[in-house]
DNA sequence: GCCTATAGTATCCAAAACGATACCGTGCCT
DNA sequence: AGGCACGGTATCGTTTTGGATACTATAGGC
């Protein structure tokens, strides 16, 4: 999605649904916070994970899902760097929400376009 | 979410999210998703119950989301203009991603803005 | 020395998404 | 006659999102 995120929410039962989805909007969010449900992963961990993410984007959506609330992210201070991004709870609350995607896509992902196995390398 | 959906998907856990959330990829997609799965609703009918949107916008997801075999538009020939927007099997389907987001939202939507009162003009 | 890994920062750019605003033809109601 | 509803179309603009590319300091391995 674009442009405004969801920030009013009226009393109506469409309201629900726009508090969930303003909180994953991002186009790589609800990927890295289904890898992170297996549990905590350093950076290029992650980035290794999500096939096509630049290290730019990657970091910005770390830094949302972190400002929001939706993850963790503990820094070592030693060298090289390591950090580690862990999903919190209210995280986790959305795990209902991301097993029901990967479920629906498991179903239905042949209606759009091909899996490839490219991204091994 | 803009810029470019996710078209290709890569044979890891993540690439059946990204499958499911380029569907629904738009700021009121699962808005008037969730909406349609009461039953058949016509333009007007979503505009009220879609607090927010504009008509330019709803006509520009609706047409996506019938592209999409999400919904199908039925249109009766008579003056003045009737159309018809049905959720379709396919977009059925998505219906525990939607009621996983309502119910999210429904638990946690004090954590972010306050609920208003004032679309129900 | 060079290469790699670590986890980024910095800068620029292009594309897309959505909003704002005005307008449309017909019929019904007042 | 005017206002309203219906379901849009048209045009322009702004903002945002994400990508591309280069760069960073340190340490370890070869």
């Amino acid at each position: 999605m674009a442009k405004a995120r969801h920030s009013r929410f009226d009393c109506n039962p469409g309201c629900s649904v726009e508090a969930a989805i303003s909180l994953i909007d991002g186009k790589w969010k609800c990927v890295v916070l289904f890898h992170l449900l297996d549990g905590t992963m350093r950076f290029n961990e992650i980035r290794r994970e999500v096939a096509g993410v630049t290290q730019r984007t990657l970091t910005n959506q770390l830094r949302e899902l972190e400002d929001d609330g939706l993850i963790t992210r503990k820094v070592y201070a030693q060298v090289p760097p390591k950090v580690e991004y862990t999903i919190s709870p209210l995280g986790r609350s959305l795990e209902p929400i991301l097993v029901s995607l990967k479920a629906w896509g498991d179903g239905n992902i042949g209606r759009f376009g091909k899996p490839v196995v490219e991204n091994a390398a």
